[in-house]
DNA sequence: CTGAATATGTCGTTTATCCAACACATTTAT
DNA sequence: ATAAATGTGTTGGATAAACGACATATTCAG
Protein backbone atom coordinates (compact mmCIF):
# COMPACT_ATOMS: atom_id res chain seq x y z
CA UNK A 1 0.00 0.00 0.00
CA UNK A 2 1.53 3.24 -1.18
CA UNK A 3 5.08 1.68 -1.68
CA UNK A 4 6.57 3.49 -4.32
CA UNK A 5 9.79 2.01 -4.54
CA UNK A 6 12.83 4.04 -4.34
CA UNK A 7 15.50 4.85 -7.37
CA UNK A 8 18.18 2.19 -6.54
CA UNK A 9 20.63 5.03 -7.10
CA UNK A 10 18.77 7.54 -4.36
CA UNK A 11 19.52 4.42 -1.76
CA UNK A 12 23.11 3.71 -3.05
CA UNK A 13 23.83 7.07 -2.75
CA UNK A 14 22.71 7.80 0.74
CA UNK A 15 24.15 4.65 1.43
CA UNK A 16 27.14 6.65 0.19
CA UNK A 17 26.67 9.16 1.94
CA UNK A 18 26.14 7.65 5.73
CA UNK A 19 28.90 5.18 5.23
CA UNK A 20 31.54 8.28 4.39
CA UNK A 21 30.21 10.25 7.49
CA UNK A 22 30.15 7.36 9.81
CA UNK A 23 34.02 6.89 8.60
CA UNK A 24 34.89 10.16 9.07
CA UNK A 25 33.41 10.11 12.35
CA UNK A 26 35.83 7.54 13.47
CA UNK A 27 38.72 9.98 12.38
CA UNK A 28 37.58 13.24 13.58
CA UNK A 29 35.34 15.13 15.80
CA UNK A 30 31.30 16.46 14.41
CA UNK A 31 32.22 20.13 14.35
CA UNK A 32 35.64 19.34 12.29
CA UNK A 33 33.47 17.37 9.31
CA UNK A 34 32.46 19.48 6.09
CA UNK A 35 29.80 18.73 3.58
CA UNK A 36 33.16 18.78 1.45
CA UNK A 37 34.50 16.10 2.93
CA UNK A 38 31.75 13.64 3.53
CA UNK A 39 30.84 14.19 -0.38
CA UNK A 40 34.27 13.99 -1.64
CA UNK A 41 34.89 10.45 0.38
CA UNK A 42 31.85 9.36 -0.84
CA UNK A 43 32.83 10.13 -4.68
CA UNK A 44 29.71 12.13 -4.81
CA UNK A 45 28.91 15.93 -5.90
CA UNK A 46 28.15 18.26 -3.07
CA UNK A 47 25.19 19.51 -4.63
CA UNK A 48 24.05 16.18 -4.59
CA UNK A 49 24.07 16.03 -0.57
CA UNK A 50 22.02 18.53 -0.36
CA UNK A 51 19.48 16.93 -3.12
CA UNK A 52 19.03 14.07 -0.01
CA UNK A 53 19.75 15.87 3.22
CA UNK A 54 19.02 19.33 4.82
CA UNK A 55 21.93 20.26 5.65
CA UNK A 56 25.12 18.40 8.17
CA UNK A 57 22.57 17.92 11.12
CA UNK A 58 20.10 16.72 9.41
CA UNK A 59 22.52 13.67 8.13
CA UNK A 60 23.66 13.31 11.97
CA UNK A 61 20.01 12.54 12.96
CA UNK A 62 19.31 10.10 10.19
CA UNK A 63 22.61 8.67 10.79
CA UNK A 64 22.30 8.56 14.74
CA UNK A 65 18.55 6.90 13.85
CA UNK A 66 19.35 4.27 11.51
CA UNK A 67 22.25 2.66 14.00
CA UNK A 68 19.77 2.93 16.57
CA UNK A 69 17.14 1.13 14.87
CA UNK A 70 19.75 -1.39 13.79
CA UNK A 71 20.44 -2.17 17.35
CA UNK A 72 16.55 -2.00 17.93
CA UNK A 73 15.22 -4.42 15.28
CA UNK A 74 16.99 -7.19 14.84
CA UNK A 75 16.51 -7.63 18.50
CA UNK A 76 13.38 -6.83 19.56
CA UNK A 77 10.75 -5.89 16.64
CA UNK A 78 9.74 -9.45 16.19
CA UNK A 79 8.95 -9.98 20.14
CA UNK A 80 6.10 -7.67 19.68
CA UNK A 81 4.99 -8.12 23.55
CA UNK A 82 5.78 -5.88 25.53
CA UNK A 83 7.06 -7.54 28.88
CA UNK A 84 10.28 -8.39 31.16
CA UNK A 85 12.42 -9.65 28.75
CA UNK A 86 11.44 -6.89 25.54
CA UNK A 87 12.48 -3.75 28.13
CA UNK A 88 15.89 -5.90 28.85
CA UNK A 89 16.33 -6.06 25.49
CA UNK A 90 15.46 -2.45 24.96
CA UNK A 91 17.60 -1.68 27.59
CA UNK A 92 20.55 -3.18 25.90
CA UNK A 93 20.36 -1.61 22.54
CA UNK A 94 20.29 1.70 24.20
CA UNK A 95 23.16 0.94 26.17
CA UNK A 96 25.20 -0.91 23.55
CA UNK A 97 24.46 2.28 21.46
CA UNK A 98 25.76 4.85 23.72
CA UNK A 99 28.70 2.65 23.96
CA UNK A 100 29.33 2.67 20.23
CA UNK A 101 28.77 6.43 20.18
CA UNK A 102 31.39 7.03 22.71
CA UNK A 103 33.82 6.00 20.13
CA UNK A 104 32.92 8.42 17.39
CA UNK A 105 33.10 11.76 18.97
CA UNK A 106 29.96 13.82 18.67
CA UNK A 107 31.32 15.78 21.81
CA UNK A 108 28.67 18.43 22.00
CA UNK A 109 25.61 17.29 20.77
CA UNK A 110 24.50 14.93 23.44
CA UNK A 111 21.46 16.81 23.62
CA UNK A 112 20.67 16.48 20.08
CA UNK A 113 21.49 12.84 20.68
CA UNK A 114 19.05 12.22 23.32
CA UNK A 115 16.37 13.25 21.91
CA UNK A 116 16.92 11.29 18.33
CA UNK A 117 16.96 8.38 20.75
CA UNK A 118 13.86 9.38 22.93
CA UNK A 119 12.16 9.68 19.60
CA UNK A 120 12.74 6.33 18.43
CA UNK A 121 11.82 5.01 21.61
CA UNK A 122 8.81 6.52 21.46
CA UNK A 123 7.80 5.28 17.87
CA UNK A 124 8.62 1.47 18.94
CA UNK A 125 7.03 2.24 22.56
CA UNK A 126 3.63 3.46 20.63
CA UNK A 127 3.91 1.00 17.78
CA UNK A 128 4.35 -1.95 20.58
CA UNK A 129 1.04 -0.67 22.60
CA UNK A 130 -0.96 -0.68 19.35
CA UNK A 131 -0.17 -4.30 17.84
CA UNK A 132 -0.97 -5.32 21.84
CA UNK A 133 -4.42 -4.08 22.07
CA UNK A 134 -5.55 -3.50 18.45
CA UNK A 135 -9.21 -1.48 19.14
CA UNK A 136 -7.98 2.11 18.49
CA UNK A 137 -9.86 3.93 21.96
CA UNK A 138 -7.44 4.41 24.48
CA UNK A 139 -5.41 6.19 21.50
CA UNK A 140 -4.47 9.40 23.61
CA UNK A 141 -3.41 7.58 26.30
CA UNK A 142 -1.78 5.31 24.43
CA UNK A 143 0.87 8.26 23.28
CA UNK A 144 1.35 9.79 26.81
CA UNK A 145 2.40 6.30 27.86
CA UNK A 146 4.97 6.06 25.25
CA UNK A 147 6.13 9.44 26.26
CA UNK A 148 6.36 8.25 29.43
CA UNK A 149 8.09 4.79 28.91
CA UNK A 150 10.61 6.50 26.72
CA UNK A 151 11.47 9.21 28.79
CA UNK A 152 11.81 6.97 31.51
CA UNK A 153 13.71 4.12 29.88
CA UNK A 154 16.15 6.66 28.53
CA UNK A 155 16.69 8.14 31.52
CA UNK A 156 17.05 4.76 33.09
CA UNK A 157 19.99 4.39 30.82
CA UNK A 158 21.56 7.46 31.99
CA UNK A 159 21.38 6.68 35.04
CA UNK A 160 23.02 3.56 34.51
CA UNK A 161 25.79 5.49 32.93
CA UNK A 162 26.81 7.78 35.20
CA UNK A 163 26.50 5.39 38.54
CA UNK A 164 26.22 1.53 37.77
CA UNK A 165 28.33 0.83 35.22
CA UNK A 166 29.36 -1.98 37.34
CA UNK A 167 25.91 -3.46 37.35
CA UNK A 168 25.51 -5.15 33.96
CA UNK A 169 22.26 -3.54 32.24
CA UNK A 170 20.46 -6.46 32.76
CA UNK A 171 20.10 -6.48 36.56
CA UNK A 172 19.97 -3.13 36.32
CA UNK A 173 16.54 -2.59 34.76
CA UNK A 174 15.30 -6.00 35.81
CA UNK A 175 14.54 -4.48 39.13
CA UNK A 176 12.39 -1.16 37.94
CA UNK A 177 10.63 -3.86 35.51
CA UNK A 178 8.08 -4.60 38.11
CA UNK A 179 6.91 -1.71 38.78
CA UNK A 180 7.07 -0.62 34.81
CA UNK A 181 4.19 -3.67 34.08
CA UNK A 182 2.15 -3.05 36.76
CA UNK A 183 1.85 0.62 35.52
CA UNK A 184 1.22 -0.59 32.54
CA UNK A 185 -1.43 -3.09 33.09
CA UNK A 186 -3.12 -0.22 35.31
CA UNK A 187 -3.38 2.10 32.75
CA UNK A 188 -4.43 -0.97 29.92
CA UNK A 189 -7.39 -1.42 32.81
CA UNK A 190 -8.72 2.02 33.49
CA UNK A 191 -8.50 3.76 29.99
CA UNK B 1 47.65 17.36 -23.39
CA UNK B 2 44.60 15.45 -24.71
CA UNK B 3 43.10 15.15 -21.02
CA UNK B 4 39.60 15.44 -21.03
CA UNK B 5 38.38 14.05 -17.34
CA UNK B 6 36.26 11.49 -17.09
CA UNK B 7 32.68 12.30 -15.19
CA UNK B 8 33.01 11.06 -11.40
CA UNK B 9 29.79 9.24 -11.74
CA UNK B 10 32.22 6.86 -14.20
CA UNK B 11 35.42 6.61 -11.75
CA UNK B 12 32.79 6.15 -8.82
CA UNK B 13 30.62 3.27 -10.96
CA UNK B 14 33.89 1.30 -11.91
CA UNK B 15 34.97 1.57 -8.66
CA UNK B 16 31.65 -0.27 -7.33
CA UNK B 17 31.91 -2.58 -9.81
CA UNK B 18 35.45 -3.41 -9.47
CA UNK B 19 35.22 -3.67 -5.73
CA UNK B 20 31.93 -5.99 -5.64
CA UNK B 21 33.81 -8.13 -8.06
CA UNK B 22 37.15 -8.88 -5.92
CA UNK B 23 34.63 -9.02 -3.08
CA UNK B 24 32.51 -11.81 -4.91
CA UNK B 25 35.79 -13.54 -5.91
CA UNK B 26 37.00 -13.92 -2.59
CA UNK B 27 33.78 -16.04 -1.90
CA UNK B 28 32.98 -18.20 -5.43
CA UNK B 29 34.96 -19.15 -8.65
CA UNK B 30 34.95 -17.00 -11.25
CA UNK B 31 33.11 -19.37 -12.87
CA UNK B 32 30.36 -19.23 -10.66
CA UNK B 33 29.94 -15.27 -10.78
CA UNK B 34 27.63 -13.61 -12.89
CA UNK B 35 27.03 -10.21 -14.40
CA UNK B 36 23.56 -10.12 -12.16
CA UNK B 37 25.95 -11.11 -9.01
CA UNK B 38 28.10 -8.09 -9.37
CA UNK B 39 25.70 -5.55 -9.92
CA UNK B 40 23.37 -6.57 -7.56
CA UNK B 41 26.70 -6.21 -4.89
CA UNK B 42 27.75 -2.85 -6.36
CA UNK B 43 24.02 -1.83 -5.72
CA UNK B 44 24.16 -0.47 -10.06
CA UNK B 45 22.06 -1.58 -12.66
CA UNK B 46 22.74 -4.40 -14.64
CA UNK B 47 22.49 -2.67 -17.95
CA UNK B 48 25.44 0.18 -16.64
CA UNK B 49 27.33 -2.64 -16.46
CA UNK B 50 27.75 -3.10 -20.36
CA UNK B 51 28.01 0.43 -20.40
CA UNK B 52 31.18 0.07 -18.46
CA UNK B 53 32.83 -3.24 -19.83
CA UNK B 54 32.30 -5.43 -22.48
CA UNK B 55 31.48 -8.21 -20.69
CA UNK B 56 32.51 -10.51 -17.72
CA UNK B 57 35.74 -11.23 -19.23
CA UNK B 58 36.52 -7.46 -19.96
CA UNK B 59 35.63 -6.58 -16.29
CA UNK B 60 38.49 -9.81 -14.88
CA UNK B 61 41.30 -8.24 -17.18
CA UNK B 62 40.84 -4.68 -16.78
CA UNK B 63 40.75 -5.98 -12.57
CA UNK B 64 43.75 -8.10 -13.22
CA UNK B 65 45.19 -5.22 -15.01
CA UNK B 66 44.65 -2.78 -12.33
CA UNK B 67 45.86 -5.05 -9.15
CA UNK B 68 48.88 -5.68 -10.98
CA UNK B 69 49.67 -1.86 -11.66
CA UNK B 70 49.47 -1.00 -8.10
CA UNK B 71 51.60 -4.13 -6.99
CA UNK B 72 54.22 -2.37 -9.85
CA UNK B 73 53.28 1.46 -10.30
CA UNK B 74 54.58 1.93 -5.89
CA UNK B 75 57.59 -0.23 -6.21
CA UNK B 76 59.24 0.96 -9.67
CA UNK B 77 57.60 3.40 -11.77
CA UNK B 78 59.86 6.33 -10.05
CA UNK B 79 62.52 4.58 -10.57
CA UNK B 80 62.99 4.96 -13.94
CA UNK B 81 66.02 3.34 -14.15
CA UNK B 82 66.67 -0.48 -16.28
CA UNK B 83 68.69 -1.37 -13.77
CA UNK B 84 69.15 -4.41 -11.12
CA UNK B 85 66.95 -2.95 -8.51
CA UNK B 86 64.02 -2.26 -11.05
CA UNK B 87 64.62 -5.87 -12.43
CA UNK B 88 64.18 -7.42 -8.60
CA UNK B 89 61.62 -5.02 -7.67
CA UNK B 90 59.46 -6.25 -10.89
CA UNK B 91 60.19 -9.30 -9.99
CA UNK B 92 59.16 -9.32 -6.79
CA UNK B 93 55.43 -7.43 -7.71
CA UNK B 94 54.61 -10.41 -10.44
CA UNK B 95 55.61 -12.90 -7.46
CA UNK B 96 53.34 -10.93 -5.15
CA UNK B 97 50.35 -10.37 -7.45
CA UNK B 98 50.66 -14.61 -8.16
CA UNK B 99 50.10 -14.86 -4.76
CA UNK B 100 47.52 -13.00 -4.15
CA UNK B 101 45.45 -14.37 -7.05
CA UNK B 102 45.56 -17.47 -5.72
CA UNK B 103 43.82 -16.53 -2.71
CA UNK B 104 40.96 -15.46 -4.89
CA UNK B 105 39.92 -18.22 -7.01
CA UNK B 106 40.14 -18.07 -10.65
CA UNK B 107 41.05 -21.73 -11.66
CA UNK B 108 40.78 -22.40 -16.02
CA UNK B 109 41.60 -19.11 -16.51
CA UNK B 110 45.90 -18.93 -16.09
CA UNK B 111 46.02 -18.49 -19.67
CA UNK B 112 43.70 -15.64 -19.41
CA UNK B 113 46.05 -14.41 -16.70
CA UNK B 114 49.15 -15.49 -17.86
CA UNK B 115 48.49 -13.02 -20.90
CA UNK B 116 47.29 -9.83 -18.79
CA UNK B 117 50.59 -10.47 -16.53
CA UNK B 118 52.68 -10.49 -19.95
CA UNK B 119 50.92 -7.50 -21.61
CA UNK B 120 51.17 -5.14 -18.84
CA UNK B 121 55.08 -5.98 -18.45
CA UNK B 122 55.67 -5.49 -21.79
CA UNK B 123 53.97 -1.79 -21.82
CA UNK B 124 55.93 -0.85 -19.05
CA UNK B 125 59.24 -2.32 -20.46
CA UNK B 126 58.97 -0.28 -23.72
CA UNK B 127 57.87 2.68 -21.58
CA UNK B 128 61.03 2.46 -19.52
CA UNK B 129 63.34 1.88 -22.80
CA UNK B 130 62.15 5.05 -24.43
CA UNK B 131 62.68 7.06 -20.90
CA UNK B 132 66.37 5.39 -21.57
CA UNK B 133 67.28 6.94 -24.58
CA UNK B 134 64.64 9.70 -25.12
CA UNK B 135 65.96 9.77 -29.19
CA UNK B 136 63.03 7.64 -31.38
CA UNK B 137 65.37 5.89 -33.61
CA UNK B 138 65.47 1.75 -32.86
CA UNK B 139 62.00 1.46 -32.31
CA UNK B 140 61.47 -1.30 -33.13
CA UNK B 141 64.39 -2.61 -31.66
CA UNK B 142 62.70 -0.75 -28.09
CA UNK B 143 59.22 -2.85 -29.63
CA UNK B 144 60.91 -6.40 -29.68
CA UNK B 145 63.03 -5.97 -26.79
CA UNK B 146 60.45 -5.37 -24.28
CA UNK B 147 58.56 -8.46 -26.07
CA UNK B 148 61.19 -10.46 -25.26
CA UNK B 149 62.02 -9.22 -21.57
CA UNK B 150 58.33 -9.25 -20.79
CA UNK B 151 58.01 -12.81 -21.71
CA UNK B 152 61.33 -13.75 -20.16
CA UNK B 153 60.76 -12.14 -16.85
CA UNK B 154 56.97 -13.43 -16.91
CA UNK B 155 58.68 -16.90 -17.45
CA UNK B 156 61.09 -16.96 -14.84
CA UNK B 157 58.38 -16.15 -12.29
CA UNK B 158 56.04 -19.31 -13.85
CA UNK B 159 59.42 -21.75 -13.54
CA UNK B 160 60.22 -20.16 -9.83
CA UNK B 161 56.87 -21.09 -8.51
CA UNK B 162 57.38 -24.27 -10.00
CA UNK B 163 60.89 -25.17 -9.23
CA UNK B 164 62.44 -23.19 -6.55
CA UNK B 165 59.83 -21.41 -4.16
CA UNK B 166 62.12 -22.43 -1.33
CA UNK B 167 64.41 -19.69 -2.63
CA UNK B 168 63.37 -16.03 -2.22
CA UNK B 169 62.56 -14.30 -5.56
CA UNK B 170 65.27 -11.87 -5.13
CA UNK B 171 67.84 -14.45 -4.61
CA UNK B 172 66.26 -16.12 -7.58
CA UNK B 173 65.86 -13.41 -10.18
CA UNK B 174 69.60 -11.80 -9.59
CA UNK B 175 71.46 -14.76 -10.53
CA UNK B 176 69.86 -14.02 -14.38
CA UNK B 177 70.23 -10.22 -14.13
CA UNK B 178 74.24 -10.34 -15.40
CA UNK B 179 72.68 -11.82 -18.30
CA UNK B 180 69.84 -10.09 -18.87
CA UNK B 181 71.75 -6.57 -18.52
CA UNK B 182 74.96 -7.73 -20.93
CA UNK B 183 72.37 -8.69 -23.24
CA UNK B 184 70.23 -5.43 -23.07
CA UNK B 185 73.76 -2.95 -23.50
CA UNK B 186 74.38 -5.03 -26.66
CA UNK B 187 71.20 -4.81 -28.27
CA UNK B 188 71.46 -0.78 -27.12
CA UNK B 189 74.69 -0.32 -29.09
CA UNK B 190 74.13 -1.88 -31.99
CA UNK B 191 70.95 -0.40 -33.34
C1' DC C 1 14.38 -34.15 -26.67
C1' DT C 2 11.33 -30.27 -24.55
C1' DG C 3 10.00 -26.69 -22.05
C1' DA C 4 11.07 -23.81 -17.99
C1' DA C 5 14.30 -21.16 -15.84
C1' DT C 6 18.21 -18.42 -15.76
C1' DA C 7 21.94 -15.54 -17.91
C1' DT C 8 23.57 -12.40 -21.64
C1' DG C 9 23.50 -8.27 -24.43
C1' DT C 10 20.91 -4.17 -26.50
C1' DC C 11 17.80 -0.05 -26.93
C1' DG C 12 14.68 4.21 -26.21
C1' DT C 13 12.88 6.79 -22.51
C1' DT C 14 13.00 8.80 -17.85
C1' DT C 15 15.49 10.49 -13.87
C1' DA C 16 19.23 11.18 -10.44
C1' DT C 17 23.54 13.14 -10.45
C1' DC C 18 27.09 16.38 -12.12
C1' DC C 19 28.77 20.93 -13.08
C1' DA C 20 29.93 25.57 -12.57
C1' DA C 21 28.43 29.64 -11.21
C1' DC C 22 26.26 32.33 -7.72
C1' DA C 23 25.15 34.97 -3.18
C1' DC C 24 26.07 34.75 1.41
C1' DA C 25 28.22 33.31 6.12
C1' DT C 26 32.10 32.18 8.85
C1' DT C 27 36.93 31.67 9.79
C1' DT C 28 41.83 33.03 9.57
C1' DA C 29 45.70 35.91 8.95
C1' DT C 30 47.77 40.46 8.40
C1' DA D 1 39.46 46.42 10.56
C1' DT D 2 39.99 44.33 6.31
C1' DA D 3 41.02 41.07 2.92
C1' DA D 4 41.60 36.37 1.60
C1' DA D 5 40.20 31.93 2.15
C1' DT D 6 37.00 28.56 3.21
C1' DG D 7 32.28 26.65 3.97
C1' DT D 8 27.13 26.77 3.04
C1' DG D 9 23.15 26.36 0.34
C1' DT D 10 20.76 27.04 -4.40
C1' DT D 11 19.99 27.06 -9.44
C1' DG D 12 19.43 25.53 -14.75
C1' DG D 13 21.32 22.96 -18.27
C1' DA D 14 24.09 18.62 -19.49
C1' DT D 15 24.88 13.62 -18.89
C1' DA D 16 25.43 8.93 -16.65
C1' DA D 17 22.56 5.60 -14.83
C1' DA D 18 17.95 3.31 -14.17
C1' DC D 19 14.03 1.02 -16.17
C1' DG D 20 11.83 -2.48 -18.47
C1' DA D 21 11.09 -4.71 -22.54
C1' DC D 22 13.14 -7.42 -25.96
C1' DA D 23 15.78 -11.11 -28.57
C1' DT D 24 18.95 -14.62 -27.93
C1' DA D 25 21.97 -18.03 -25.49
C1' DT D 26 22.86 -21.45 -21.79
C1' DT D 27 21.55 -24.58 -18.17
C1' DC D 28 18.94 -28.10 -16.28
C1' DA D 29 15.12 -31.18 -14.78
C1' DG D 30 11.49 -34.46 -16.44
Amino acid sequence: MSETKTDPRVLRTRKLIMDSFMELSDKKEFKDITVKDITTEAMINRATFYYHFEDIYDLLEKVLSEVLLINLDSEVYQKSELNEEAFISIFKAITNFQKSLSNRCHRGYEDTIARIIREQLELIFYKMLVKQHSTDDGEKARMVTAVMLSWGIYGASVEWRRNSQTIVPEEYIKSAIPYILNGLNYTNKTV
